[in-house]
DNA sequence: AACTTTGTTCAAAAAAACTTGAACAAAATG
DNA sequence: CATTTTGTTCAAGTTTTTTTGAACAAAGTT
């Protein structure tokens, strides 16, 4: 049986910095390490990448790439690409910043922002039992202050969202964006 | 020695919920459970607040509150409140989430945008020295998205701030916002 | 059907992050 | 200047997160 050309070729230099600049990255939003090299590598590299070439480029265990895909496609960071030749599922990086966020923001932000806004409710009825019925001035208070962030924050993702798109210009009444493409 | 009122009031169930939207909010950026607490219960306390204060009601260490108000202050999340008759340090929240956004990304986004640069620069030479002739034309056109992304980001925070700060419209051919208030 | 390929799961090991508390420094007080 | 008050530092302990690898499932081959 001839040699495959399968000898676990290392990474350059520049591969190297360019996935460091993803495990950073990575880590900056709270990804760990091992989902970092993984997207990294795939940015690097002109070709979709296996399951098996992502395990023996990087040097990382099969359990970290399985569970490392499965956030990364959760995400909307990686893109199936079927092989015609091969029954492998092959995987590609998606290189669009305005995906890549919203996944980020869908799947990170969104469920923290509502499970807010049941839980401040939930803080408003604790205020009105409490039995210091001099402080529910300020609690209440502090509370609005609270849903006024929320608020502002909710706003705010559909403009990122078009300034990544390249719109031109917002209305601050509208939640929704003057959408340009 | 008569008692002083020291007794460890304990927490009160809404700001024992309150806070834990603060120790939730904190671990969403990365900062730890004890950072969230110590802001939390001065966003719930109406006077400002002393180390020792912050210590026996959330009856966490002294070293966890010196290291939580450390950095809180660096972020710009707390403000020193001069109390005439204590030589304590007390300390109130920063509730404007304008200038609690801007700290945050001060302090933990921009160096990271920053060094970069530096870094894609230093990636660019390691891609120029590679042997591999045949892939530099990749290397460098995924080298090109990289460094969109990053001026995409700079130009975001200008308007993530003016939007926070209640600005009405933007242009986007402008990194400066067109700042109103 | 037995075997191979491909990938997932999960308990245990390893690594990283956080917290504690005792020792220490700095400044005010008596 | 000795003492107390106030707060910081940092090594060691604890907790949480991440990684590993062996066992397992699913589907394709022969």
């Amino acid at each position: 049986m001839p040699a495959t050309q399968s000898d676990t070729p290392t990474l350059s230099a520049w591969e190297t910095s360019m996935i460091d600049v993803f495990v950073r990255a990575a880590s900056l939003i709270g990804l760990p390490r091992s989902i970092g090299e993984i997207y990294g590598l795939l940015f690097c590299t002109p070709q979709a990448l296996s399951f098996d070439e992502l395990v023996e480029r990087l040097q990382i265990s099969k359990g970290s790439v399985s569970q490392g895909l499965k956030v990364l496609r959760q995400l909307g960071a990686v893109k199936l690409h079927y092989v015609p030749g091969s029954r492998r599922d092959h995987y590609q990086p998606e290189l669009s910043m305005k995906r890549l966020v919203r996944g980020f923001i869908k799947d990170q932000f969104e469920p923290h922002l509502l499970s807010g806004s049941q839980r401040l409710d939930n803080i408003e009825a604790l205020i009105q039992e409490a039995g210091d019925e001099a402080s529910h001035a300020h609690a209440l208070s502090r509370l609005g202050t609270l849903r006024s962030w929320q608020q502002r924050t909710r706003k705010l993702m559909p403009i990122v969202m078009a300034v990544l798109g390249g719109a031109k210009f917002f209305d601050k009444e509208s939640t929704d964006q003057e959408t340009i493409i």
